[in-house]
DNA sequence: ACCTGAACACCGTTCAAGT
DNA sequence: ACCTGAACACCGTTCAAGT
């Protein structure tokens, strides 16, 4: 565990640690993006052949994941505001903005157990959304499909950010699309007219949540 | 356009056609499942090299959306009822049935202007979403935040689910890890433990939209 | 105009062989 | 144990050349 290669001092060192593998990942990502965050260029990276990575994580996927539970484990927010409503709103917000932060995260989100697999702090959010819900007296079901909405709001709001950020040229075919629209079958649409783009870019994650936890609330208690 | 390839009676007649390139990559998703569309795959499957395919589609992405346009503007159901709340819940839930059946939507679901780029009743379902808000009293920047947030929510529902049931072994490794739960630091979810992996089957999307659609007219109006 | 083979520049993953 | 080169089985896309 504490076995340094660098200085290499037992009998076969380890030219390659899962440790130094995901600081060679972050190297890659933050340098090139994590498009070109292949297995072989992380390889060359390391100065190892793109088989070697195959002894220290299962496949492209578990390194992504290990990447984000070292990530995302430690760096969400934990202090959380008592009052029900405020409190999952508040979970909701630290799991989107510590996922919306390491885009990566996108290619591996969207999969239902998803935050459990990360552990630490990730599932202590889960937790918190349930059991406040729980304790605002809604039953465990409700409490679970609460959740579920909520991460499906998430993952729809990172997957369609993340994708539009990286590839500014749709915003004009965007625009475009827009002033093409036909007053006759879609009048609304056609009178909101470009002004959707821009308000297209407010973030208004906040308030779908705040919404969902409501409706929720409502219908339970 | 009424040229036949099979009679090839022009000087020149074109071996492949846009309508003979969807309609294959039809058979070939029906038969092989839309993973194994390339356009290599493709290739193979009309008798023309895959070079041929990009004289008729600009790329990957072009395809799918073609393919997608086909189907998606023209088999959305479209008889919405009155009632504001209802209508508009109508519309989205007509959105994420008509795209949750072409699971090859998914790759190409998480874009900004995505239902814009269908046309046909795709639009005039986000027309009837807006409009309605709108006639609720809604402002237009209320009725594009509420039609943002249930396109978040469509396209994560869309995409975990696809995700969840492609990898059925996924599912084991979920419920195992929630018998693994910690009673101490998670003691709603423990307490809820393997009961999730069954809730998380049942389906909470109408919920969640009826919950956003609540929320933002009520903050409205 | 339409189509071709060949090439470019990659992928993830496996595996027999070496040290 | 750990690592290697080489191979397997692919990708999307471009382009000079043919008909």
């Amino acid at each position: 565990m504490t076995q340094d290669a660098t200085t290499g001092r037992m009998g076969r060192p380890a030219r390659t640690s899962r440790d130094e593998i995901l600081r060679a990942a972050r190297i890659v990502i933050d340098r090139d993006g994590w498009q070109k965050l292949t297995i072989r260029a992380l390889g060359k990276e390391l100065g190892v052949g793109a088989a070697t990575i195959y002894h220290h994580v299962r496949d492209r996927e578990d390194l992504l994941i290990q990447l984000l539970v070292e990530h995302a484990g430690r760096s969400i927010d934990v202090s959380l505001p008592e009052e029900p409503e405020a409190r999952i709103l508040a979970a909701a917000v630290a799991i989107r903005d510590t996922l919306a932060a390491l885009p990566w995260a996108t290619e591996v989100l969207a999969t239902d157990g998803f935050l459990a697999r990360l552990g630490g702090r990730a599932v202590q959010m889960v937790e918190a959304i349930v059991a406040t819900a729980i304790a605002a007296g809604a039953s465990q079901e409700d409490a679970v499909a609460l959740f579920r909405n909520i991460w499906y709001l998430t993952v729809g709001e990172i997957q369609v950010r993340a994708r539009t950020d990286s590839r500014p040229e749709a915003r004009d075919a965007r625009a475009s699309r827009f002033a093409d629209l036909d007053a006759e079958a879609t009048p609304a649409l056609a009178s909101i007219g470009e002004q959707w783009v821009a308000w297209a870019a407010h973030d208004t994650y906040a308030d779908g949540v705040a919404s969902i936890i409501a409706g929720t609330l409502r219908r339970s208690g």
